[in-house]
DNA sequence: TGTTAGCACTCCTCCTTATTGAGTGCTAAA
DNA sequence: TTTAGCACTCAATAAGGAGGAGTGCTAACA
């Protein structure tokens, strides 16, 4: 996309972007002659500042001012300059150990994992539930709860346990539920999510309705549940360390810091926004963002995967000057954490 | 605690707080002249504003500004002055039934009405989980998962679900289970929740040493975790809304709007915060609020209870001028909400 | 004696006008 | 090609009024 810059170019813009990063504001050609003893002087900086600039890789925000990284200078800069990535750190492990031990649902693993990279990174993260496609029905139980209640309860082969309580219009006798649990569990176990189709569902019905004799009202209704609980689109996303946003100074007006937290609460656009992208591990860079208001913020967002299937994201979003190289490995790492923990818990 | 004051005191008193919570601005006699037609003049108003405010009901900014109630004044208003309950939407009977088919996790349901009010009031609202200290055990079950995996479900006789995976050391075999699951069941079905004492849970663990020849490390495991699942001591808090803070007034500089969203991230504080209050409805104002940061917001809160045992909390965090009829009554409303849904979905 | 009009006074808010200083771009010399 | 020197730019800060809302006090009034 850029072709090559010289290495002095590279010099000045790596040493430009990593001061901005440092202090926030814009750099000028002394400050950086002063703090990195390069082999040439401010003149020559302002030189290949002048150039850079043109290069549209940095910005002035006003004629006297210093310069800034512009979003196409953190974009050279994460692509080609950047390095040192986070060594793992050993005291991980014990975490870990003593997390899966604790916390079994995976609500708890999320909002810690959140939790987790917040206290990492100290920007705000966030994390999305784990979306079912690739998995299998691996268990499937009816249990009484009360003459009109039952609870359902799906364990898919990722090690997922999910439950929802259903609430019947008339009664079942345990022999008819008996013979509905036999009959659901060995249709159902063992099929993949995405097998479960409309067709495979009537299917199922009539078989149903053929070998029990209920009102076909109470066969759609677990139907309905049982789908609803596994291809549930909204997956759920938990936020961490909100309050980090209040520490950054490009949010010290009012008007942008308003700006990004409205966008925190909505929860809706903040799960499209991580759903949407494409590879394993990506970096939006301000106006990079389709969201409008994020366009002054940067996301890095990992995918994770777990064993037996299904995928989710978690993701860090902080100002578009952002420590990347230390941000991108935390990412990296919790989203390995994740799948490791549910895979460990699921075992 | 204060003296009777004049009728008159009390309409300027009134017409000022009211005018206040509508404009967030200082109130000078003038303007509530011209507003509320009194039968009396802007300097009589002045008159009672200066007794008032020797009274400590009412503020001066300055010299040269207007009165803003003080949190004594607010506190005057909320005993004695304020009118006006909200009667109850009519088309909530609708949302109820429609919410019920719909969600029917304790989660859904929580994260729901915290939802549910602060759209209502336009103001942050806070919901708590129920307590199980009230309720009983009224159904335990062992499921096997896999040969290392139960997973342990324990219904309350509020009707809630409670579920947990629990990883062995060692296998079971189906017969142990079975015989684990009987004795579990029998012993704890019925009990309430504060009669599962150490002492308790001695006998039970001898017992099951008796019967069956487990290791005494998977009784002790189970036991925690049985505890675990109903003592937890942190009920988990949701909250909704907590953007409309932005749009107070009173927030609108950086360091008032920091201090109270920092505040809103520490959970454990907020949690404790609405677990140490005594009444079924309190209203604390301004400086009445132990938590330091929240001197200048009010918040309203009440309790739910619901019926087989278990209570928890809703509550609305806004500014102290607040609009607080209406905020009363939406939260007392909520709470009934609250125990209607689950007691429904319980029954 | 309580109420009201008049008026001087206070003090915040907003606008305008210097002042300062960091940083640039350009020119000319090395 | 690099660098020193210098004029120039422009945000940020401070300082000085002007304006205006609102008060408290005094004196007149019913």
């Amino acid at each position: 996309m850029l072709a090559e810059i010289s290495g002095r170019k590279e010099k000045v813009l790596k040493a430009i972007i990593q001061e901005h990063i440092l202090t926030a504001e814009p750099v000028g050609s002394r400050t950086l002659a002063r703090k990195y003893d390069f082999d040439f002087s401010p003149a020559t900086i302002r030189n290949e500042m002048a150039d850079l600039e043109e290069m549209g890789l940095l910005e002035q925000p006003h004629t006297s001012a210093g310069r800034i990284p512009s979003d196409k200078g953190y974009r050279f800069y994460v692509d080609r300059l950047m390095e040192g990535k986070l060594e793992k750190p050993v005291s991980l492990k014990k975490y870990l150990k003593e997390l899966s031990r604790q916390k079994s649902g995976l609500e708890d693993i999320m909002s810690e994992m959140a939790r987790l990279l917040s206290g990492m990174v100290k920007y705000t993260a966030i994390v999305s539930e784990p979306g079912f496609a690739e998995s299998k029905i691996s268990r499937l139980e009816l249990l009484p709860i009360s003459k009109r209640k039952l609870l359902l309860i799906v364990i898919t082969s990722n090690g997922l346990v999910n439950n929802k309580v259903i609430n019947l219009e008339s009664k079942l006798t345990e022999e008819e539920l008996d013979d509905l649990n036999r009959i659901l569990s060995k249709r159902l176990t063992g099929k993949k999510i995405q097998e479960i189709t409309e067709s495979f569902l009537q299917k199922l019905e009539e078989e149903l309705k053929r070998r029990l004799n209920y009102t076909a009202r109470i066969i759609k209704r677990l139907e309905e549940e049982i789908t609803g609980i596994l291809a549930k689109e909204e997956m759920k996303i938990y936020l961490d360390g909100t309050s980090y946003i209040l520490e950054q100074p490009e949010f010290n007006d009012l008007k942008s810091l308003k700006k990004i937290l409205k966008v925190l609460d909505r929860k809706e656009e903040l799960r499209r926004l991580v759903a949407d992208l494409e590879d394993e591990l990506e970096v939006k860079i301000g106006t990079e963002n389709k969201l409008q208001e994020m366009q002054n913020c940067s996301l890095v967002v990992a995918t994770y995967k777990l064993q037996g299937g299904g995928t989710g994201r978690v993701g860090v979003i902080g100002p578009t000057r952002m420590e990347y190289p230390r941000v991108i490995s935390s990412v990296d790492l919790t989203a390995e954490l994740i799948s490791k923990i549910i895979s460990r818990s699921g075992r």
